[in-house]
RNA sequence: UGGGGUGUCGGCAAGCGGUAAGCCAACGGGUUUUGGUCCCGUCAUUCGGAGGUUCGAAUCCUUCCACCCCAGCCA
């Protein structure tokens, strides 16, 4: 059989077989600044899968070189992110341990004339750089003699001069077509203290110097990021060339898009500060917080990163892919329960009053041995409003008058009559029972189409539910309408709170449990349930192809 | 108008000179105590366009076009 490899797993086998490396390790390198999302859960499969599959390891490793940006609370929920999604990594390792190694580096790279300090201020240093189509100048600094450079470095480093007022600079090529490659900035001065290394240095190591530097400290074979920094491979590779260390390979892929969300930390911030969603774990965010807490598995989502696949195409997977993936595994191990959303009073007037029955329901029915649990029945009920309406359409298979339905577990009923208030709205609805159809078939094996779902009205336990829509109402949030911003699309009816009736059984749940209500979708217990009062998110509906032959009707 | 990339079904994505996989979506039909699940079927004579090489091209060559990324002392 022949096994299908993305082009980075391709790359891989070449290079073990050319000898380049005889062996595979990677690593996940985040910059703790913000919540993990599915764009790096993508990442993160990636990584860790190909060094699982070729029996090799996966460093975690913060590239924290940046103090202004770099918190403890991110470190924190990275962490737990990653090993939420499953995997299992060497460290973690942390960039800013490697800084005294980098300083040594530096000092080696002036020494052998490849790099100097420069006094140009950041406004300077732009004009110098020139531009796209032309080419930039030598700083005025650039020809300092080593002895100076290590002095003023060093000086640097100590202290002395203030932030922004010099630079240590690669000397490279400011005329290179490649504006990365002009005389690339390795530290700059920051009087700020580090997350980890507190006041201890007030020069930090720029992303271009320290990332292939740490690649190489730890030995890593396959640095695989994303396509932005094909640009800066050049650099990547110069730096390790020039100091002869080690030398990881990098390979960039492109990053993750999904349709109606956002992928951008910046944007995502805003959501959140704006008050637009209730915190970085909103159920209806795309950060893997968010996402658990909707009641996604982590199965789930390392199954949508491996159907995804990985290429250097720009692209923009359609968020069905994930709902896709959630549902099947759901439907597979979610134990089904009933709760009515709208309900609407159901009156068994041939049911003996006060009489009440426990009857059984298959938990799920996927599943041959199922368990059983029992659910209530008696003479008033509580059903879907939609699932009665005196004026029935074409192809309705639910109650109207005279029509008989199964209810689910219990009996056939069939309807016999409503009342309405004075607005015209019905306030309940009236059937007879078939006792023979106990359990839900009937002896003389006649069919029924509709099978409705209902909840016993003495029985009935309140909860809370939140149904969550689409974050925003545009597929492609990369570009927008003329005009446009990001919050014009941002969906108002993305959350919706509702106040149901369910079964008893509910109360068994744990928080964080997940079941299906029937004939409404996946749920899961929220942290915000209190007791027997539980709180179920909607992770995903269950598709409704009744809804859709009635979109098409009109 | 510099450099680096990418263009295969509505959306992802295989294909690596031998005559277009698969998944999602969509659409038919069957089964069904969830209008769910499951099952069956339909869905690119065509690979950004145009030339060329070849018995044969999505795959090689030429050329054109479109889109993405780069001018932070961010990563």
């Amino acid at each position: 059989m022949k096994v299908y490899k993305d082009f980075i797993r391709q790359a891989v086998d070449e290079d073990l077989a050319s000898g380049r490396f005889d062996h595979v390790h990677t690593r996940f390198p985040p910059e703790p600044n913000g919540y993990l999302h599915i764009g790096h859960a993508k990442a993160i499969c990636i990584s860790f899968s190909i060094a699982k599959e070729y029996g090799g390891k996966c460093n975690l490793r913060f590239d924290d070189t940046n103090p202004s940006k770099e918190e403890r609370e991110f470190v924190d929920s990275i962490v737990e992110d990653v090993r939420w999604l499953g995997f299992e990594w060497q460290g973690p390792f942390f960039a800013s341990d490697y800084f005294e190694r980098l300083y040594e580096l530096a000092e080696q790279l002036i020494t052998k004339g490849s790099a100097y300090v420069c006094d140009l201020t950041p406004d300077e240093v732009r004009v110098y750089r020139g531009t796209l189509t032309e080419q930039g100048k030598n700083s005025p600094y650039r020809d300092r003699s080593v002895e100076e450079n290590l002095d003023l470095f060093r000086r640097m480093r100590a202290g002395e001069f203030p932030d922004g007022s010099r630079t240590l600079r690669a000397k490279i090529d400011m005329a290179s077509s490649n504006i990365n490659m002009r005389d690339p900035v390795m530290y700059r001065i920051l009087h700020r203290e580090h997350h980890r290394q507190g006041d201890k240095w007030c020069i930090y190591p720029s992303y271009d110097w320290a990332h292939g530097l740490e690649d190489s400290i730890e030995g890593i074979t396959h640095s695989l990021c994303s396509l932005e920094f094909e640009d800066h491979r050049p650099l990547y590779d110069w730096f390790i060339d020039e100091l002869g260390v080690y030398h990881p390979r990098q390979i960039e892929f492109a990053r993750l898009n999904m349709t109606f969300t956002v992928m951008s930390k910046r944007i995502l911030r805003a959501l959140v500060e704006s008050g637009l969603v209730e915190g970085w774990d909103d159920p209806r965010m795309p950060t893997l917080c968010g996402l658990r807490r909707r009641g996604y598995t982590s199965d789930s989502i390392r199954e949508f990163c491996d159907k995804i696949g990985v290429s250097k195409a720009d692209s923009i997977v359609d968020i069905a892919l994930l709902e896709h993936c959630i549902r099947t595994e759901l439907n597979l191990s979610a134990k089904r329960l009933m709760a009515v959303m709208h309900p609407i009073k159901l009156i068994i007037d041939n049911y003996p009053e006060g009489q009440i029955e426990w009857l059984d329901a298959v938990d799920n029915p996927e599943d041959e041995n199922s368990s059983t649990h029992k659910i209530p029945f008696s003479r008033e009920l509580f059903i879907e409003r939609d699932d009665f309406t005196a004026n029935p359409p074409k192809n309705y298979f639910r109650l109207s008058p005279g029509a008989e339905v199964r209810l689910k577990h219990a009996y056939y009923v069939t309807c016999t009559g409503y009342k309405t208030d004075v607005a015209g709205e019905v306030t309940e609805v009236h059937c007879d029972y078939d006792p023979e159809s106990r359990g839900g078939g009937t002896p003389d094996g006649r069919r029924v189409k509709g099978t409705l779902h209902f909840v016993e009205a003495n029985n009935a336990m309140p909860c809370r539910i939140r149904l969550y829509d689409r974050l925003f109402t545009r597929a492609n949030m990369i570009e927008l309408e003329p005009g446009k911003e990001v919050n014009d699309y941002f969906n108002a009816d993305s959350l919706e709170l509702i106040d149901a009736l369910a079964e008893p059984e509910l109360a068994s749940l744990p928080i964080g449990g997940r079941i299906q209500l029937l004939r409404h979708g996946y749920f899961i217990v929220d942290k915000d349930s209190e007791g027997d009062f539980k709180v179920l998110n909607m992770t995903v509906s269950l598709k409704d192809t009744w809804a859709k032959i009635q979109q098409k009707g009109g």
